[in-house]
DNA sequence: GTCTATAGCTGGATAGAC
DNA sequence: GTCTATCCAGCTATAGAC
């Protein structure tokens, strides 16, 4: 006897709706994209949606669920290795990629709008940020500790400003231009230990 | 005989809307402040907001268009000075410090929102933005011929990138947190002349 | 110039057929 | 499960009185 319910068949409806719903918001944006729209983009109708997804916030905060796991395996991914600087700029390359595809970087700005808003997706993101940040402030302590990195840092502060230096270059998203070249520059300088400046703590 | 108009009362009044409206858009966002809240918050009624502006675009283009001039003034102000990195630390520190500002982050973030969606916002902006990356490269070019920054730097992409750095800062706005500080080291070490490595051209 | 009142439209979410 | 049809709330922008 069939189940009622396909689970697959489930899962890939939503991502269908999702995925659709991802390019949509981060082209028209969250309030100008009508559910319409979705479920016509997804390939079914606007009832639909509302079946698969409680309401338009729901479907919005989906895209951003996967980022989660996706987190995970990267952070730890990087988190052996002899290297630990080499290891944030890798992580940097990863995160600071996608900077380039407008799409991310609608994405992201519509993130930004919408997290006020959404006490949900501020922990869905929260929990994102924090893993990342979690995988920044061990290797920025290791690279302390083995001297190649400033020890005046704050790791946790340190690793709060990657997030942002990254953040910003979504900011001004342009196909033509990798931006992994200097966002490697600007965090390997920011972080590295000053070449001669004596702190004269006592 | 007095004129029917008074361009000075005039004027007061297109501010107070402007300003109550900044405040409103930058917590709430542009699509759910509506014009009657605009209204309330500056103290006379919906339809005389459709007095003063166009349309409600028009009120958030009028935020904007005050930097312009602000920005001209600034940039003007840092042009001189024996000492062109401080002077591009010094316009670092007037951008990033608004920072702090949990309003001031809330306006970047709608801005970035809606100016897709309006070509005469575009022009704005993009005169405000051209105005500060024109001050900041002549400054990069002067330390450059100095001796004081990479020269291996272009100039314009390097200004291109200390205005994403410090509008990263933007989008963490913490109240508690002065970014100036942190802004300070990173542009001051994106830019400067490498220690010792010599870059081997030929 | 400034108000009140509202026309006219849009779009989220639901009800109920299939 | 998926559709169509639609209810209803909310909003911009205008009309017209004062």
């Amino acid at each position: 006897m069939a189940r009622t319910v396909d689970p697959e068949r489930t899962r890939a409806r939503r991502d269908a709706i999702s995925s659709a719903a991802a390019d949509l918001f981060a082209t028209k944006g969250f309030d100008h994209t009508t559910a319409a729209e979705i479920a016509r983009a997804a390939g079914l109708s606007s009832g639909s949606v509302f079946y698969y997804f409680a309401d338009k916030r729901a479907v919005f905060r989906s895209i951003f669920e996967a980022d989660l796991p996706a987190s995970r395996e990267m952070v730890a991914r990087h988190a052996e290795g002899t290297d630990p600087l080499g290891s944030i700029l890798a992580m940097v390359d990863e995160l600071g990629g996608p900077a380039q595809d407008p799409s991310a970087s609608g994405i992201l700005i519509e993130l930004l709008r919408q997290i006020d808003h959404d006490v949900q997706l501020q922990i869905v993101i929260a929990q994102t940020t924090e893993v990342i940040r979690g995988g920044l402030v061990a290797l920025v302590e290791r690279g302390q500790a083995s001297g190649v990195l400033d020890p005046e840092l704050d790791p946790t502060e340190a690793a709060a400003w990657i997030q942002n230096i990254v953040d910003g270059a979504f900011l001004s998203a342009d196909p033509e231009r990798d931006p992994r070249p200097m966002l490697r520059r600007i965090v390997a300088r920011f972080l590295s230990t000053p070449p001669s400046t004596q702190g004269g703590n006592s």
